[in-house]
DNA sequence: TCATCTTTAATTACAACGTAAATTTTATCC
DNA sequence: GGATAAAATTTACGTTGTAATTAAAGATGA
């Protein structure tokens, strides 16, 4: 391919991009959010409208002058993307078309990556029956995008700590040649800070600090307005951070790492510990029905306002706020957005961690930083995933 | 100006500047730095020559085929930095030429930052002289870099900590108006930074951090190839994250930081007590003679063995290593750059900082970041503020 | 030692792109 | 309802980039 027809490629895909974002955009604003010139982005739009890719819909409200044509993607040009969303204990798939709508009911399947340390033909398996149910043609599909736990290299596309494959060690190639689809791995956490980059309270901001509190601590960066991975993919391994006095030795053969004392799965251990101790909770009815993990049993019961949930969790938050005091110290962000599976209990969480952040920052600092609770937190990670397909994916 | 002359004018300055940082280029090779088309940048360059600007160096050494023209910049076209590197303690200023060549011996003042919160008066002094004696028309002087501790605003020229001025409080436009030459400030460590990044261990790389142990502790990050200063320009906060389990005191009325354990000015103080407390050390001979800073004594003693200089050193560096520990996990950045007056001892800083993120590093983060004692430590604050001039100015 | 081939630089021609002026379309004001 | 203002398109032209061409140097081999 030449260079020219390249740029022109990379051009048609930055189009289809910014719809994707944005949903009906003008063809000024098209211009202004790629940088490209008024007379460029008009042919490439219209070629995009002659492919079927994009629809005119009609004219932009005024705003003073001449009403501007608006686009947006179309839905019947059939693309669609599958966004998989892991974490330690639960894998869940969904099929999005172009407007992010779901085309399919998600499906969710218990698999704990650290039993199954093998787990990639279950987690094949299962892709594959939900794609073939669905009906929709393989050559429809753009990507897969897989939002994993473990340290992830998204660009070389492979995981260091789970799905170890034979050979040369790529999960994604190895993914993509089983599934017949292009598939796309990246960090759950990274995953989750793309989605607020681009659909959730990081939009429009440059430098954001995504935190995931769920079965681990994880950290997305956004810096300069892009996902921040650091030198070798790494960055954001905020878990292990020396900071707490806890002397629980720590997964990684460290003592002190923010993990011991905040994961949600030592929160249970925690609340057990006290049921078993004679201390009297709502948790106890509630973990005896295994239809749903402990965890979120917690969650629940601390967003019901049971005593001894709310105190544990109010515990870890303040901890929390420290590591984020320290983030906030080195990277002075514009917002730090709390997310995870904890999210759920944000009116808990906010106020310790607000304290810490008072307690152990610079005021100066701290009022340059505003912390938020995400919004979209039940669905980012699946949100997350398709965006990592179309931010890659050829749109062929 | 038109748009088109503008970016005629940046393309220039581009031009001026990679030559300024690598010296002597090739047409081709500046075409690959600046990201424009060999027609376009042969152009510039000829209008460069034409101008004086830029002089014709003969041929490159072969590489296999026809030999290039190598250009670089022209020292009789007489135009000048003044570099100012500043600590809480010391003001010191040179002025350079285009090939960072001394033009007339640097100049050091006593100068204590906390003693003369006003000392914007006998700086301006200083600086008048210092150019007045150089006999260097003002004209020439392309502009004057200040490196400052203190939380500095580079991009509106304010210092939030030292030298306030009345008014806007803009210390960068009030330093032009009473010179008369074009003014830009910095912070300190972020300077330090940027002279690693041009010249120094940095060059090249795209996440670097630079650690400038000194009175204080700074950081200056590069990330992305570029200096970070975070969403409000005060990133890199590294002295007050909470970390030690000291339970002093700290300037910022917190308790923990790592500035409280770690600055020089402490571990002079520790010193101090230990020699009154009994202990025999060269230390105690050295401090007498006061036409040189204590600090400075300090370093020179543990650099010559001295057991006790050498022992608060090594436990001061011990917690360095321990805060790079956290930087690595958040940042991991490819290089750590260790810089600033300590810099000097560096045989005895690295053993216990390499330690110390051994113990706090998970081993696969720690094995992608390197950690180098700065070269050019002493000379990198005037690098950087005549680098500050070189970025910012005109060429007019 | 000279001719030819290979490699890299510099130049040139043409196509792509951006800028800014001109034109069109719409809304608002009188 | 017409004049005016504002904003969106379109057009024309100048700048920039791409790729082919020419030039210059070294390498190779008879």
């Amino acid at each position: 391919m030449t260079a020219t027809k390249k740029k022109y490629h990379q051009l048609r895909r930055e189009v289809i991009k910014c719809l994707y974002y944005n949903n009906m955009l003008t063809l000024t604003e098209l211009s202004k959010l790629t940088n490209k010139s008024l007379p460029l982005v008009t042919t490439t739009v219209n070629d995009l409208v002659a492919e079927g890719y994009v629809l005119e819909s009609g004219l932009a409200p005024s705003t003073g002058g001449r009403r501007a044509l608006t686009f947006l993607l179309n839905q019947k040009k059939h693309r669609y993307t599958i966004a998989v969303s892991m974490d330690q204990l639960v894998t869940q798939v969904v099929i999005y078309d172009l407007l992010n709508q779901v085309q399919m009911a998600p499906e969710t399947m218990k698999l704990s990556l650290s039993e199954y340390p093998n787990g990639t033909k279950i987690l094949i398996q299962f892709l594959k029956n939900y794609i073939s149910n669905s009906g929709i043609p393989v050559e429809e599909i753009l990507g897969v995008g897989i939002g994993m736990p473990g340290f992830v290299n998204a660009d070389f596309g492979i995981n260091h700590t789970f799905f170890k494959v034979e050979g040369d060690g790529n999960l994604r190639s190895y993914l993509t040649k089983a599934l017949g689809i292009p598939v796309f791995i990246d960090n759950d956490s990274s995953i989750i800070a793309l989605a607020e980059l681009k659909f959730g309270a990081g939009k429009g901001i440059k430098d954001v600090m995504v935190v995931n509190i769920g079965w681990g601590i994880g950290l997305g960066m956004v810096i300069n307005g892009t996902l921040f991975r650091g030198h070798s993919g790494y960055a954001g391994e905020f878990s292990h951070i020396p900071l707490s006095e806890s002397n629980k030795l720590c997964s990684c053969g460290k003592r002190g790492c923010l993990e011991v004392d905040t994961s949600i799965l030592v929160l249970v251990d925690k609340a057990k510990a006290k049921i078993s101790s004679g201390v009297n909770s709502s948790l106890e009815q509630l973990f005896l029905d295994e239809t749903k993990l402990a965890g979120d049993h917690f969650l629940d019961a601390a967003k019901g306002g049971d005593p001894l949930a709310v105190s544990i969790l109010s515990d870890a938050a303040f901890l929390i706020g420290k590591g984020l005091a320290t983030l906030i110290h080195i990277i002075n962000p514009k917002l730090i957005v709390l997310s995870g599976r904890a999210a759920v209990a944000s009116k808990i969480i906010m106020a310790p961690v607000q304290q810490a952040i008072n307690e152990f920052c610079i005021p100066r600092l701290a009022e340059y930083t505003d912390i938020q609770v995400s919004e979209i937190s039940k669905e980012s990670g699946l949100l997350g995933a398709a965006t990592l397909v179309i931010e890659n994916c050829n749109f062929n």
